[in-house]
DNA sequence: AATAATCCTGCATACCTATGCAAGCGTAAT
DNA sequence: ATTACGCTTGCATAGGTATGCAGGATTATT
């Protein structure tokens, strides 16, 4: 049951005949040590298997280099692996450990966001799930600072980085008025979502500018459900020649009833829209036309954001909105040339 | 620059007119404090947002509750991100928190470790990577319990949790047998990876029990070069009538070069068969003949497995080698009846 | 009512490292 | 040779909590 007890530095210290100090700063960079003191101490840590103890040193610089990361949708949704993937690795590019937490996207961060504060985590990343606002005033209470990626919260002091959902939802409906398709569809994610929300909204903008009537199902953002909706729509007395999906998977999905559950094409019966643009959106059985997610800068933004309120924590949060890309693809009717 | 100063239970304790130990106690299940003081205690610290400090908790009691998670492939293989969830998951209902590390596939684990053991986890999971026999001297030292997710190291004290990968490279080659299919390919994943050898050597096995020749490809794990290898494979002067691949992603890159690339029949023309069982198999678009791998019984025996070496340090480590399970869809031919 | 037993509580210390301060040493300047 | 200065080093303390030990408070027992 006991551990085996570990080397400290008191022990390096009396193998190299110096003070305890000394090996702290030894292993301090920019800290005054003696060139050779500072090998002689090294080598012989080296030897014995001695590190610094992280958990010691953050009691005493009250920082503790982690940060914590919130993520959910990782197995419905490709693009959250590459999200996550992404962030850790910044993360780690930057001398930030990252604590992981995967949640469910109905769990309830209020057990969570505990955990993570009482590990003194310098800072809190949140992914695909949703910061309530007595949770904000306790990060706040706490000095933690927030960054949120692809949702917001107003009135909480927490950074977010999101796609322009609704600037990328008004993109989709132009290119399909430029289509000249007449009657659209769209798919929405999961309702409480502010993503599939703002998609909505933006697409149905457009379609409300030029009179055009929407059909509407829901895909709860995952594969089997898209594809549901789908047949639901194209089984309507009146089906549409355009569906709109509130991210690629549920376009993939949609796009696998049409051709495989319905016997029909795609592009010729009807065009596919998806967003995000994950990788299998390129791939040939695909081949989508969707909204590119800026998924780099976002990552590169929030990070960041994050370590730069870390270390001025005076520094007021960030709220950047960034334009996704549209991507034309084969799965999308051809828009005419004459505008 | 300072932090905002965080609460302690010292003024706790003043607060509540206890001393720190009872405020310690009362946050420590199991320990001796009169309830009616516990619960002053306890509503005190909410009121003013105490939390005890886990750094210097893990100081103390020499146990972090972290685990260290090294994964890698996340993007290039949905078989990992399902890995990994599960993982947290069930980390996290057994109270220990996960930090995680994402690496490439090439990359070596030794900058990794020690800052895992720096930051004193109680123990480390290795998924899809590799860890060198001084790594792993290293753990041992530092009395650190090191469990292998699909992965091997003969000699070394860790504990692994595999897919018999040898028996599912075997159970494929007897599927192709059995449905009388004449000649075989095998798209490898990375060469330097047990999973991809192993599963070739299994399937090597039965061709050459029944002196069948096989053609081989690389696909290095990921679609785009399995699709590459598939269409080598198809433009040779004699084709492949099967392809299996070493797991469902490259699989379907093959198939989508079969059917979109080269416009041939799955499974008249090909029978493609994969390994992993991935969510995405399933879909009608593929429908894809593979080994499932058990992957529920690997990740709750290997958590199980790391957190009770983690409390019972002398335990001896396990290896464990899980059977997969065919699953027969329809990407491959049926095999004939008549054994 | 007195004693024993039980239950709580506080005191003091340990966990391991970082850092301000002052002392020590050596070198350069005069 | 003396003074001054800069570079290293050690001393002592702090960071926030858990826990063995012993004493105090409370209840049970007779």
């Amino acid at each position: 049951m006991k551990k085996k007890a570990k080397i400290t530095s008191i022990e390096v210290a009396n193998l190299a005949g110096v003070s305890q100090s000394t090996v702290s700063r030894a292993f301090t960079p920019e800290s005054p040590v003696a060139k050779k003191t500072r090998e002689k101490v090294i080598s012989i840590a080296k030897r014995f298997g001695y590190q610094p103890n992280a958990m010691a040193r953050s009691l005493i610089t009250r920082k503790s280099n982690m940060v914590g990361i919130v993520i959910s949708n990782v197995t419905t949704n490709p693009f959250y692996p590459e999200v996550l993937d992404l962030l850790s690795r910044k993360f780690q590019e930057n001398d930030h450990k990252v604590m992981l937490f995967s949640v469910h996207r109905d769990q309830n961060l209020d057990d969570i966001l505990p955990q993570l504060l009482e590990y003194q985590v310098d800072g809190i990343l949140i992914t695909a799930a949703t910061l309530s606002s007595a949770m904000a005033f306790e990060c706040e209470r706490w000095g933690t600072p927030v960054t949120l990626f692809n949702r917001y919260v107003p009135g909480s002091n927490a950074s977010w980085f999101c796609c322009d959902n609704i600037a990328g939802g008004r993109t989709v409906g132009q290119l399909l008025i430029d289509s000249e398709l007449k009657r659209p569809a769209y798919i929405a994610g999961s309702e409480d979502t502010s993503t599939s929300i703002d998609r909505e909204k933006g697409f149905m903008e457009i379609m409300n500018e030029n009179g055009i009537k929407t059909l509407r199902e829901v895909g709860n953002y995952n594969y089997n459900d898209a594809y549901a909706a789908a047949i639901r729509l194209v089984d309507r007395p009146n089906p549409p020649d355009a569906i709109f999906c509130a991210n690629d998977i549920m376009a993939i999905g949609a796009l696998d009833a049409i051709r495989s559950g319905m016997n029909m094409q795609v592009p010729e019966d009807v065009s596919i829209i998806g967003f995000d643009d994950i990788p299998m959106a390129l791939w040939p059985s695909f081949n989508l036309t969707t909204v590119r997610q800026p998924v780099h800068r976002m990552v590169d933004g929030s990070v960041e954001d994050l370590i730069s309120r870390i270390n001025t924590p005076e520094k007021p949060p960030n709220h950047k909105v960034i334009m996704g890309e549209m991507i034309v693809r084969g799965s999308s009717r051809i828009p005419s040339e004459v505008s």
